[in-house]
DNA sequence: ATTATACCCGACTTAAATAGTCGTATTTAA
DNA sequence: TTAAATACGACTATTTAAGTCGGGTATAAT
């Protein structure tokens, strides 16, 4: 319950390891090693985290990634949704598809807590926890 | 991701609507029904809540269960965490026992988001949302 | 006493979400 | 030409959450 997935802390820690190594490509293999991850599952996040612009990749012999700068100043909402879609406590929050909608007793209150969360989020930037 | 879980939607729904009823019994079938809940997983989530002793259960024809008295005034993070178990939005927030910890580079940050979430749960009370 | 309604409780099954693996192709420095 | 790296999609496994089932006990009403 209310848990972070793993991809999303992968995501992170690979971020954090690419920005203390300032402008160097990176690659997934050394900071899968070195933070024990799968390496293809972290693979698959980087190459996510290219398409959406956050990283940027090299290919070939010393290849890797490093972090774009900017990065920093996005909000944790924004990069955890890119990563994994809407964040929301209950379905509701999220896709409004409920058959119980009219009927729910604890919708309000619910709603209230889940913008709660979404603030805390929104305040921290990616660069809060990686830098 | 961040989600809660369907027990303890169907726990506060449960709850909102005894509290509404004074001090009636109401039985699991009512609320199952009502609110288009599994009945037997609802009468589960009732069980735990009595042994919790959250509500009081009368057993036999027009039996059922009703609200204790102070139960509002008992925290989210305290209700949530008797029906679900300790909430860390990572496991080594909950048991340590993470082999990345020594070396892990983002441990510090997300601790500190952890405790703002229970923060939000902490202040507000189950009451909040059952009335 | 009997019956029907409701709680009690544990074992089980199913479904969904998350996590992880594999194979193949492409790029590029040495 | 080779080796090291990214790119990408399909696949499998694991874990967690959700839901079901069967048999038991209590009790009010008749």
């Amino acid at each position: 319950m209310l848990k972070l997935t793993r991809k999303l802390e992968y995501a992170l820690i690979a971020l954090r390891h690419m920005q203390d190594k300032g402008d160097t490509f990176i690659s997934a293999k050394e900071i899968a090693d070195m933070y024990l991850i799968p390496q293809e599952l972290l693979a698959k996040t980087l190459q996510q985290m290219v398409k959406l612009n956050y990283i940027k990749a090299a290919q070939g012999p010393h290849g890797g990634y490093r972090v774009r700068k900017g990065l920093t100043e996005i909000s944790m909402t924004q990069f955890m949704e890119d990563l994994e879609g809407p964040i929301g406590i209950v379905d509701c929050n999220i896709n409004a598809e409920c058959i119980q909608l009219d009927n729910c007793n604890i919708r309000l209150p619910i709603k209230k807590i889940n913008s709660n969360i979404r603030a805390i989020f929104n305040e921290i930037r990616v660069g809060d926890i990686t830098s």
